[in-house]
DNA sequence: CAAGATTGAGACCTCAATCTTT
DNA sequence: AAAGATTGAGGTCTCAATCTTG
């Protein structure tokens, strides 16, 4: 509902500037995309993880204790709690970590690295380290890969979502 | 199966360097994240469309007779055929576009722009260009978006996947 | 009642099997 | 038989509702 244009001519004929910005964007989401691909297969065919059950295992593996609620891992994954619950659930059904109650506040559950859930972040860290290298730290060297690096995370911060200016 | 390790110290620590490369990728994916959670957001708004089938209109918008066989767009997505099928069929539902037989070859079906569609191809492109630009190109300035684009799209050329070295 | 986590229903993708046309 | 597309089964996420603890 409302239709403010001038005339229908803005259904007829996008801006040139908007299709050459668009394409732009579709190249660089491609490359990260195969690259995506390419870091997922090395997770699987080395430890046999896929990416999310990775980043849960290596935030543990460096986490006081190797435990973390559950809602700290939701907010890493950017998953819902519930796609965290579920997630958690195939990783303890793996046997790669297990479930704790907090010991002051028993609303929270810790999930906790089990010894097999730490060689699994082991060799999978490693695994992804050694792509990273080969596929892109290589290719745009050792700044080059930092200030891409540094370049996109000035971008968002941290904090907001669609149109607070 | 086979730990071809020098002994159990592999388990232990893994390299700091690894560290530091994992938690630079984990920055740099976060941030890409946000940003297409944003973009995600933006085209729900203004133009009712999901991602993929932004993808797909403005493919549409932009190809000869406004069509594409479905094996082009599984491809352009990235996407299994069966997955487009079904992209198709809630495009086709919502009548963004309509399905065809191509003339000379009975095999293939082509998935062509209502004029429906093409309305939203072009709202929803200028609303996706300019959260791009609000929020990428402007804090990166024109060139450091336009190397950023090269040198990303410099890794990975447009073919394999594992290691084929 | 608010905060943390889980459950059930639904949406969207993949893989394997099938159908049609060449 | 091979190429293109669709169907059915299964896996993984989200949203809304619920349960428990503070």
């Amino acid at each position: 509902m409302a239709e403010p244009v001038t005339s229908d001519a803005t259904e007829a004929c996008p801006d040139s500037r908007d299709i050459a910005l668009l394409g732009q964007w579709q190249t660089f989401n491609g490359a990260l995309q195969r690259l995506n691909e390419i870091l997922l297969a090395e997770l699987e065919a080395t430890a046999g993880v896929t990416l999310p059950g990775f980043v849960v295992v290596w935030h543990l593996f460096n986490a006081p204790e190797r435990s973390a609620p559950m809602g700290d891992l939701a907010q890493i994954l950017r998953f819902s709690t519930a796609g965290t619950t579920k997630l958690i659930d195939r990783l303890a059904e793996a046997g790669l970590v297990e479930r704790r109650t907090h010991a002051s506040d028993r609303r929270v559950t810790l999930a906790t690295l089990t010894p097999a859930g730490a060689g699994v972040a082991v060799r999978a860290s490693s695994a992804a380290a050694a792509a990273l290298r080969r596929h892109i730290v290589a290719p745009l060297g050792d700044e080059g890969f930092a200030t891409l690096v540094r370049a996109v995370s000035g971008i968002a911060p941290a904090g907001d979502a669609t149109g607070n200016c």
